[in-house]
DNA sequence: AAGCTTTGCTCAAACGATTGCGCAAAAATA
DNA sequence: TATTTTTGCGCAATCGTTTGAGCAAAGCTT
């Protein structure tokens, strides 16, 4: 049997209506005393004529596309790559389906994404949500389940799974200033993105008070403004830092490779940590010393609030709390400082 | 205003008519010679009250959904994560949304991937095969266009854009050769997979009837297989090999690790080689010497043949000629051997 | 045997859009 | 003025499901 079966060649084959094919189909059988004769008969003729339900009649119908979407600011980034491949993975061991839109970094392509999921009734939305402020989101929160990941908003009423990206930021510096360092150099990423803010002011207030030399430099999470930086401060062989704060693992490459290119040999030199996860940061020589954020339980932490609102609007059940939570990253030792 | 507006509430402000609401929204005024006060009093009120198309619905009555299924067997994989980016860009930027899915490198998952696609309308799928044979694929392309990409099958009729392994491994090997090496050690991935099985026959060719000792071990494109065939072949100190040709970066990271644990140095000790891109293997100390593949000029071909079957389908055109297409990789010098 | 329950199913209206066909009024032509 | 043509729009079916309501036949009760 070919393709094009629908709920009504099965109907007209098995002599049912299409009702009792329907509640057969989706196993309110029993719920409708639908005959047993007719459960197998159907069923079988199901099988027969290789069945698939259309599932976009069924979502119209039914407002329940068992989609959700997923928007990140950068696909190609290894970090969210790898977030987004978890959360995938999590959502189809619940039988449901990843839409992916990346926004890019540009508010504007958010917020076309999210109108697009709100058109294609996804389910609920997880967003790593580029935008400085809230309304947008919280707007679409209302229709729609939202939970954010990695970054949120100061005051905002929507859910959020995120690291505690200032204490991650004080835990990199305080470990610094405890191996005796005096004089670091902190790259940070976009400026006005809230993790940066956060790590920022926690590399900060790690540092005051401290008898310690100390500047911020940079404007991008990637490998060049890594670069860029250190060839800018280390220049004419200049040592004016003896330690750096990379604030992704992108950059933290950008500066090795400037390091390479000026002869300054890390650890010897210069002691140098970084943020984000990146197994391959144990590959480097030396091994590079990092502040890990816990991916895994973060993600499944915001695809069980997600459902959590999913399910309780379904039942009609009051909303659970809003699940605001920021997760502790932790410190992984290993010998670039 | 608020979320649930559709045709007909614009209908009934306007005084019009859902038909002539659909044709403006959907441009095909002109067509329809609709008044140009129709047409701006309808425009305004839509504008007024926020209207978004319920693409469901749309997708349900017009048979075209504006999603592209992408199938890859693990997400988490770099290399994947990758290739899906600059794919989901591509069709982006084509007004097209994308339904991502994650076979796992499981027959069974990719199965029930392409039966999703089905059922949610995709216009057509980019895949990543898993399976040994082409049924199941071929199958589906006869309803919705299909384009492979990276892996395809030997004989099959399907579309696909791949990287040509064999030339890749010979023009890897062929390096080797000529840099002095005698004895080599090709560390393959999942055997059964068309890449492999390509890469260890230009391998093999590559050496065949050379004065050159080989041998060929692993089973899995993984940072374990990696490590741990090194540490088989090179426990006790022995130094059996002068160099490894990996068949992934990932094998290639185990490789290293092994290597570093059994303080082997690369390059002075051993020469080695990998495929894959992987920008991270700049930042290696060695930096890697590498078969990379065009990721970007395979994907956005990989696009291109999409649309072309998508169109001449829509149109009733005929089909373009069936585009099987390997494209050479390149050879990255570096210093790793 | 009359009434009440249960069983097992069908009818038809949604869901929100698109679209072939038709048709009245206005304009153009004869 | 009568006919034809053009303009501008509406009717209602359709896509493939789900689902509330209803109903005949069979079984049970008294």
């Amino acid at each position: 049997m070919e393709g094009k079966s629908n709920i009504f060649t099965i109907a007209s084959r098995t002599g049912y209506s299409v009702s009792t094919v329907s509640r057969v189909l989706t196993g309110q059988a029993a719920k409708f005393r639908i005959s047993k004769k007719a459960i197998d008969l159907i069923s079988e003729t199901a099988r027969q004529v290789n069945y698939q339900p259309d599932l976009v009649a069924q979502t119209l119908r039914t407002k329940q596309s068992h989609t959700i979407g997923l928007l990140v600011p950068g696909i190609d980034n290894p970090f969210f790559a790898t977030l987004s491949g978890i959360i995938i993975n999590l959502l189809a061991a619940r039988g449901y389906h990843t839409l992916l839109a990346d926004s890019r970094e540009s508010e504007q392509e958010e917020e076309q994404a999210l109108q697009m999921f709100k058109g294609r009734k996804v389910d609920g939305i997880i967003a790593v949500p580029v935008a400085t402020k809230a309304d947008n989101l919280e707007q679409i929160g209302r229709d729609i389940p939202v939970v954010l990941i990695d970054r949120h908003f100061k005051k905002t009423t929507l859910p959020y799974v995120c690291t505690d990206n200032y204490l991650g930021a004080r835990m990199a510096t305080d470990y610094l200033l405890d191996r005796g360092y005096k004089s670091i150099l902190a790259i940070q990423g976009v400026p006005t993105s809230m993790p940066n803010q956060e790590r920022l002011r926690g590399f900060t207030d790690a540092i005051k008070g401290k008898p310690v030399h100390y500047a911020v430099a940079g404007n991008a999470f990637s490998v060049e403004n890594g670069h860029d930086e250190i060839m800018k401060c280390f220049s004419d062989g200049a040592r004016p830092f003896d330690a750096v704060f990379a604030f992704s693992a992108t950059i933290l490459l950008g500066a090795i490779d400037a390091f390479r290119e000026l002869n300054i040999e890390v650890k010897r030199d210069v002691g140098i940590i970084s943020y984000d996860n990146n197994g391959f940061l144990d590959f480097l020589d030396p091994a590079v010393t990092r502040i890990e954020q816990p991916l895994r339980e973060a993600s499944s932490m915001a695809v069980e609030t997600l459902f959590g609102i999913i399910d309780s609007r379904r039942e009609g059940l009051p909303e659970p709390a809003v699940c605001q939570r920021l997760i502790p990253p932790t410190l992984v030792v290993r010998s670039s400082c």
